[in-house]
DNA sequence: CGTGAACAGTTCAATTCTTGAACTAAAAAG
DNA sequence: CTTTTTAGTTCAAGAATTGAACTGTTCACG
Protein backbone atom coordinates (compact mmCIF):
# COMPACT_ATOMS: atom_id res chain seq x y z
CA UNK A 1 0.00 0.00 0.00
CA UNK A 2 1.27 3.49 -0.81
CA UNK A 3 1.28 6.55 1.43
CA UNK A 4 -1.86 8.01 -0.12
CA UNK A 5 -3.79 4.88 0.73
CA UNK A 6 -2.68 5.04 4.36
CA UNK A 7 -3.59 8.70 4.51
CA UNK A 8 -7.09 8.00 3.29
CA UNK A 9 -7.44 5.20 5.84
CA UNK A 10 -6.34 7.54 8.61
CA UNK A 11 -8.79 10.20 7.45
CA UNK A 12 -11.63 7.72 7.53
CA UNK A 13 -10.61 6.47 10.96
CA UNK A 14 -10.27 10.01 12.35
CA UNK A 15 -13.68 11.02 11.01
CA UNK A 16 -15.55 7.95 12.26
CA UNK A 17 -13.82 8.00 15.64
CA UNK A 18 -14.52 11.72 16.06
CA UNK A 19 -18.21 11.36 15.33
CA UNK A 20 -18.72 8.29 17.50
CA UNK A 21 -16.83 9.73 20.46
CA UNK A 22 -18.45 13.16 20.37
CA UNK A 23 -21.98 11.82 19.86
CA UNK A 24 -21.80 9.08 22.46
CA UNK A 25 -19.98 11.41 24.83
CA UNK A 26 -22.65 14.08 24.52
CA UNK A 27 -25.54 11.66 24.97
CA UNK A 28 -23.94 10.08 28.02
CA UNK A 29 -23.16 13.48 29.53
CA UNK A 30 -26.77 14.48 29.00
CA UNK A 31 -27.91 11.49 31.06
CA UNK A 32 -25.47 11.67 33.97
CA UNK A 33 -24.31 15.27 34.23
CA UNK A 34 -26.32 16.11 37.33
CA UNK A 35 -24.33 13.49 39.27
CA UNK A 36 -21.04 12.76 37.47
CA UNK A 37 -18.88 14.12 34.67
CA UNK A 38 -17.88 11.64 31.96
CA UNK A 39 -14.33 11.53 33.31
CA UNK A 40 -15.62 10.84 36.81
CA UNK A 41 -17.70 8.00 35.42
CA UNK A 42 -14.64 6.51 33.71
CA UNK A 43 -12.68 6.83 36.94
CA UNK A 44 -15.33 4.99 38.94
CA UNK A 45 -15.50 2.37 36.18
CA UNK A 46 -11.83 1.58 36.47
CA UNK A 47 -11.66 1.53 40.27
CA UNK A 48 -14.69 -0.70 40.36
CA UNK A 49 -13.26 -3.08 37.81
CA UNK A 50 -10.00 -3.60 39.72
CA UNK A 51 -11.64 -3.18 43.15
CA UNK A 52 -8.75 -1.09 44.45
CA UNK A 53 -6.01 0.94 42.78
CA UNK A 54 -3.56 3.78 43.21
CA UNK A 55 -3.19 7.31 41.83
CA UNK A 56 -0.10 6.33 39.86
CA UNK A 57 -1.93 3.41 38.27
CA UNK A 58 -4.85 5.61 37.23
CA UNK A 59 -2.47 8.22 35.83
CA UNK A 60 -0.82 5.59 33.63
CA UNK A 61 -4.09 4.16 32.41
CA UNK A 62 -5.62 7.56 31.71
CA UNK A 63 -2.34 8.80 30.20
CA UNK A 64 -2.35 11.96 32.31
CA UNK A 65 -0.22 13.52 35.02
CA UNK A 66 -0.64 12.23 38.56
CA UNK A 67 -1.83 15.65 39.68
CA UNK A 68 -4.76 15.43 37.29
CA UNK A 69 -5.85 12.23 39.02
CA UNK A 70 -5.45 13.77 42.45
CA UNK A 71 -7.88 16.50 41.38
CA UNK A 72 -10.51 14.09 40.03
CA UNK A 73 -10.20 11.77 43.02
CA UNK A 74 -10.49 14.68 45.45
CA UNK A 75 -13.77 15.72 43.86
CA UNK A 76 -15.09 12.15 43.95
CA UNK A 77 -13.99 11.75 47.58
CA UNK A 78 -15.73 15.02 48.51
CA UNK A 79 -18.94 13.63 47.02
CA UNK A 80 -18.44 10.51 49.14
CA UNK A 81 -18.00 8.09 46.23
CA UNK A 82 -14.38 7.12 46.91
CA UNK A 83 -12.33 6.20 49.99
CA UNK A 84 -8.59 6.83 50.30
CA UNK A 85 -6.92 4.12 52.35
CA UNK A 86 -3.24 4.30 53.23
CA UNK A 87 -1.18 1.11 52.92
CA UNK A 88 0.09 0.16 56.39
CA UNK A 89 3.25 -1.52 55.11
CA UNK A 90 4.28 1.17 52.62
CA UNK A 91 2.87 4.41 53.89
CA UNK A 92 3.53 6.25 50.63
CA UNK A 93 0.78 4.31 48.88
CA UNK A 94 -2.90 5.30 48.93
CA UNK A 95 -5.48 2.76 47.81
CA UNK A 96 -8.62 4.08 46.14
CA UNK A 97 -11.85 2.13 46.58
CA UNK A 98 -15.53 2.79 45.96
CA UNK A 99 -17.74 3.56 48.93
CA UNK A 100 -21.19 1.97 49.15
CA UNK A 101 -22.59 5.14 47.65
CA UNK A 102 -19.90 5.17 44.98
CA UNK A 103 -20.84 1.63 44.07
CA UNK A 104 -24.50 2.45 43.66
CA UNK A 105 -23.85 5.69 41.79
CA UNK A 106 -21.62 3.74 39.42
CA UNK A 107 -24.31 1.14 38.85
CA UNK A 108 -26.86 3.86 38.17
CA UNK A 109 -24.57 5.63 35.69
CA UNK A 110 -23.54 2.38 34.05
CA UNK A 111 -27.18 1.58 33.41
CA UNK A 112 -27.67 5.01 31.85
CA UNK A 113 -24.67 4.42 29.57
CA UNK A 114 -26.08 1.06 28.58
CA UNK A 115 -29.42 2.63 27.71
CA UNK A 116 -27.69 5.24 25.55
CA UNK A 117 -25.29 3.00 23.70
CA UNK A 118 -27.01 -0.36 23.30
CA UNK A 119 -29.76 0.76 20.90
CA UNK A 120 -27.06 1.70 18.39
CA UNK A 121 -25.22 -1.58 18.77
CA UNK A 122 -28.36 -3.57 18.14
CA UNK A 123 -28.36 -2.47 14.53
CA UNK A 124 -25.39 -4.76 13.92
CA UNK A 125 -25.39 -8.52 13.58
CA UNK A 126 -23.66 -10.65 16.19
CA UNK A 127 -21.02 -11.54 13.61
CA UNK A 128 -20.34 -7.92 12.71
CA UNK A 129 -19.97 -6.95 16.37
CA UNK A 130 -17.60 -9.81 17.05
CA UNK A 131 -15.44 -8.89 14.07
CA UNK A 132 -15.41 -5.23 14.97
CA UNK A 133 -14.61 -5.80 18.64
CA UNK A 134 -11.86 -8.30 17.90
CA UNK A 135 -10.07 -5.79 15.69
CA UNK A 136 -10.65 -2.90 18.09
CA UNK A 137 -9.32 -4.96 20.98
CA UNK A 138 -6.31 -5.98 18.92
CA UNK A 139 -5.51 -2.31 18.34
CA UNK A 140 -6.00 -1.56 22.04
CA UNK A 141 -3.72 -4.43 23.00
CA UNK A 142 -0.93 -3.17 20.74
CA UNK A 143 -1.26 0.31 22.20
CA UNK A 144 -1.06 -1.12 25.71
CA UNK A 145 2.15 -3.05 25.03
CA UNK A 146 4.93 -0.51 25.25
CA UNK B 1 -29.21 -12.13 22.39
CA UNK B 2 -29.96 -11.63 26.07
CA UNK B 3 -29.17 -8.58 28.19
CA UNK B 4 -26.03 -10.15 29.69
CA UNK B 5 -24.58 -10.64 26.22
CA UNK B 6 -25.19 -6.99 25.33
CA UNK B 7 -23.65 -5.87 28.60
CA UNK B 8 -20.49 -7.82 27.91
CA UNK B 9 -20.32 -6.37 24.40
CA UNK B 10 -20.66 -2.87 25.82
CA UNK B 11 -17.95 -3.54 28.40
CA UNK B 12 -15.58 -4.72 25.70
CA UNK B 13 -16.38 -1.73 23.51
CA UNK B 14 -15.93 0.71 26.41
CA UNK B 15 -12.59 -0.81 27.37
CA UNK B 16 -11.14 -0.90 23.86
CA UNK B 17 -12.42 2.56 23.00
CA UNK B 18 -11.05 3.98 26.25
CA UNK B 19 -7.58 2.57 25.69
CA UNK B 20 -7.35 3.56 22.05
CA UNK B 21 -8.60 7.10 22.63
CA UNK B 22 -6.43 7.79 25.66
CA UNK B 23 -3.26 6.32 24.14
CA UNK B 24 -3.60 7.92 20.74
CA UNK B 25 -4.71 11.18 22.36
CA UNK B 26 -1.67 11.25 24.62
CA UNK B 27 0.79 10.44 21.86
CA UNK B 28 -0.67 13.06 19.55
CA UNK B 29 -0.67 15.67 22.34
CA UNK B 30 2.97 14.87 23.01
CA UNK B 31 3.82 15.68 19.40
CA UNK B 32 1.82 18.86 18.88
CA UNK B 33 1.33 20.42 22.31
CA UNK B 34 3.81 23.25 21.82
CA UNK B 35 1.66 24.57 18.97
CA UNK B 36 -1.90 23.22 19.27
CA UNK B 37 -4.13 21.41 21.74
CA UNK B 38 -5.86 18.29 20.45
CA UNK B 39 -9.19 20.12 20.32
CA UNK B 40 -7.61 22.95 18.37
CA UNK B 41 -6.21 20.40 15.92
CA UNK B 42 -9.66 18.87 15.47
CA UNK B 43 -11.12 22.31 14.92
CA UNK B 44 -8.60 23.16 12.21
CA UNK B 45 -9.22 19.73 10.67
CA UNK B 46 -12.90 20.39 10.27
CA UNK B 47 -12.60 23.94 8.98
CA UNK B 48 -10.01 22.83 6.48
CA UNK B 49 -12.13 19.93 5.29
CA UNK B 50 -15.16 22.12 4.57
CA UNK B 51 -13.08 25.18 3.60
CA UNK B 52 -15.38 27.55 5.47
CA UNK B 53 -17.93 27.08 8.26
CA UNK B 54 -19.80 28.79 11.08
CA UNK B 55 -19.72 28.68 14.87
CA UNK B 56 -23.14 27.06 14.99
CA UNK B 57 -22.05 24.34 12.56
CA UNK B 58 -18.94 23.55 14.63
CA UNK B 59 -21.00 23.47 17.83
CA UNK B 60 -23.33 20.87 16.30
CA UNK B 61 -20.52 18.72 14.98
CA UNK B 62 -18.53 18.88 18.23
CA UNK B 63 -21.72 18.41 20.29
CA UNK B 64 -20.93 21.38 22.51
CA UNK B 65 -22.40 24.75 23.32
CA UNK B 66 -21.78 27.58 20.86
CA UNK B 67 -19.89 29.50 23.54
CA UNK B 68 -17.35 26.70 23.79
CA UNK B 69 -16.63 27.12 20.08
CA UNK B 70 -16.35 30.89 20.41
CA UNK B 71 -13.63 30.33 23.02
CA UNK B 72 -11.65 27.86 20.92
CA UNK B 73 -11.98 29.97 17.79
CA UNK B 74 -10.91 33.12 19.65
CA UNK B 75 -7.72 31.39 20.76
CA UNK B 76 -7.02 30.13 17.24
CA UNK B 77 -7.72 33.58 15.79
CA UNK B 78 -5.35 35.17 18.34
CA UNK B 79 -2.64 32.79 17.15
CA UNK B 80 -3.38 33.89 13.61
CA UNK B 81 -4.59 30.51 12.35
CA UNK B 82 -8.21 31.44 11.65
CA UNK B 83 -9.99 34.39 10.01
CA UNK B 84 -13.50 35.51 10.94
CA UNK B 85 -15.33 36.87 7.91
CA UNK B 86 -18.80 38.36 8.23
CA UNK B 87 -21.41 37.44 5.61
CA UNK B 88 -22.39 40.58 3.70
CA UNK B 89 -25.92 39.39 2.94
CA UNK B 90 -26.79 38.08 6.41
CA UNK B 91 -24.68 40.04 8.82
CA UNK B 92 -25.38 37.70 11.75
CA UNK B 93 -23.25 34.98 10.19
CA UNK B 94 -19.48 34.72 10.65
CA UNK B 95 -17.52 32.43 8.34
CA UNK B 96 -14.44 30.75 9.75
CA UNK B 97 -11.55 30.00 7.39
CA UNK B 98 -7.92 29.01 7.77
CA UNK B 99 -5.27 31.66 7.24
CA UNK B 100 -2.13 30.78 5.26
CA UNK B 101 -0.41 30.12 8.57
CA UNK B 102 -3.36 28.08 9.83
CA UNK B 103 -3.16 25.98 6.69
CA UNK B 104 0.53 25.23 7.15
CA UNK B 105 0.18 24.59 10.90
CA UNK B 106 -2.61 22.16 10.12
CA UNK B 107 -0.48 20.36 7.56
CA UNK B 108 2.40 20.12 10.03
CA UNK B 109 0.14 18.75 12.78
CA UNK B 110 -1.61 16.38 10.41
CA UNK B 111 1.74 14.91 9.44
CA UNK B 112 2.59 14.42 13.11
CA UNK B 113 -0.70 12.63 13.68
CA UNK B 114 -0.03 10.42 10.69
CA UNK B 115 3.38 9.52 12.05
CA UNK B 116 1.89 8.62 15.41
CA UNK B 117 -1.08 6.59 14.23
CA UNK B 118 -0.01 4.89 11.00
CA UNK B 119 2.57 2.49 12.51
CA UNK B 120 -0.22 0.93 14.56
CA UNK B 121 -2.53 0.58 11.58
CA UNK B 122 0.13 -1.17 9.54
CA UNK B 123 -0.15 -4.21 11.77
CA UNK B 124 -3.52 -4.98 10.20
CA UNK B 125 -4.20 -6.44 6.79
CA UNK B 126 -5.95 -4.37 4.17
CA UNK B 127 -9.00 -6.61 4.47
CA UNK B 128 -9.13 -6.21 8.27
CA UNK B 129 -8.88 -2.44 8.02
CA UNK B 130 -11.61 -2.29 5.40
CA UNK B 131 -13.93 -4.42 7.51
CA UNK B 132 -13.24 -2.43 10.65
CA UNK B 133 -13.64 0.98 9.00
CA UNK B 134 -16.84 -0.02 7.24
CA UNK B 135 -18.44 -1.00 10.53
CA UNK B 136 -17.08 2.03 12.39
CA UNK B 137 -18.38 4.33 9.65
CA UNK B 138 -21.76 2.61 9.74
CA UNK B 139 -21.98 3.34 13.47
CA UNK B 140 -20.91 6.95 12.89
CA UNK B 141 -23.51 7.34 10.16
CA UNK B 142 -26.30 6.09 12.42
CA UNK B 143 -25.21 8.49 15.16
CA UNK B 144 -25.22 11.35 12.68
CA UNK B 145 -28.77 10.68 11.47
CA UNK B 146 -31.04 12.10 14.10
C1' DC C 1 23.93 2.25 60.21
C1' DG C 2 23.29 6.66 57.72
C1' DT C 3 22.63 9.32 53.85
C1' DG C 4 21.24 10.29 49.31
C1' DA C 5 18.33 8.61 45.56
C1' DA C 6 13.94 7.07 44.20
C1' DC C 7 9.12 6.84 44.73
C1' DA C 8 3.90 8.01 45.93
C1' DG C 9 1.18 11.45 46.38
C1' DT C 10 -0.29 16.39 47.00
C1' DT C 11 -0.40 21.43 46.28
C1' DC C 12 -0.33 25.35 43.48
C1' DA C 13 -0.60 28.59 39.49
C1' DA C 14 -1.74 28.81 34.86
C1' DT C 15 -4.20 27.30 30.75
C1' DT C 16 -7.97 25.13 28.26
C1' DC C 17 -12.54 23.52 27.66
C1' DT C 18 -17.18 23.46 29.01
C1' DT C 19 -21.95 25.03 30.46
C1' DG C 20 -25.71 28.11 30.91
C1' DA C 21 -27.53 32.55 31.31
C1' DA C 22 -27.66 37.07 29.66
C1' DC C 23 -26.68 39.92 26.09
C1' DT C 24 -26.14 42.39 21.06
C1' DA C 25 -27.29 42.60 16.57
C1' DA C 26 -29.62 41.16 12.57
C1' DA C 27 -33.19 38.83 9.89
C1' DA C 28 -37.73 36.77 9.40
C1' DA C 29 -42.59 36.29 10.43
C1' DG C 30 -46.84 37.98 11.51
C1' DC D 1 -44.08 47.72 12.70
C1' DT D 2 -43.75 44.69 16.35
C1' DT D 3 -42.54 40.13 17.81
C1' DT D 4 -39.93 36.12 17.36
C1' DT D 5 -36.16 33.68 15.83
C1' DT D 6 -31.41 33.23 14.71
C1' DA D 7 -26.04 33.91 15.00
C1' DG D 8 -22.74 34.93 17.73
C1' DT D 9 -20.40 36.84 21.95
C1' DT D 10 -19.53 37.75 26.87
C1' DC D 11 -19.29 36.39 31.46
C1' DA D 12 -18.95 33.62 35.77
C1' DA D 13 -18.22 29.25 37.43
C1' DG D 14 -16.49 24.65 37.41
C1' DA D 15 -13.81 20.65 35.56
C1' DA D 16 -9.57 18.78 33.61
C1' DT D 17 -4.85 19.25 32.61
C1' DT D 18 0.26 20.38 32.93
C1' DG D 19 4.54 21.08 35.19
C1' DA D 20 7.11 22.55 38.98
C1' DA D 21 7.75 22.47 43.74
C1' DC D 22 6.82 20.22 47.81
C1' DT D 23 6.00 16.40 51.83
C1' DG D 24 6.71 11.97 53.47
C1' DT D 25 8.32 7.39 53.00
C1' DT D 26 11.18 3.62 51.50
C1' DC D 27 15.25 1.71 49.52
C1' DA D 28 20.14 1.06 48.07
C1' DC D 29 24.61 0.78 49.16
C1' DG D 30 29.02 2.45 50.89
Amino acid sequence: MDVGKWQSILERYEAASFTVNKRFGAQIREQIQDVLTNDQYLTLTHIRRVASCTTTELAEIFCVNKSAITAIVTRLAEKGYIDRIRDQRDRRIVYLTLTEEGQSVFEWADKKVFEVVSPYLKVFSEQEIETFLTLFEKLAAILNDE
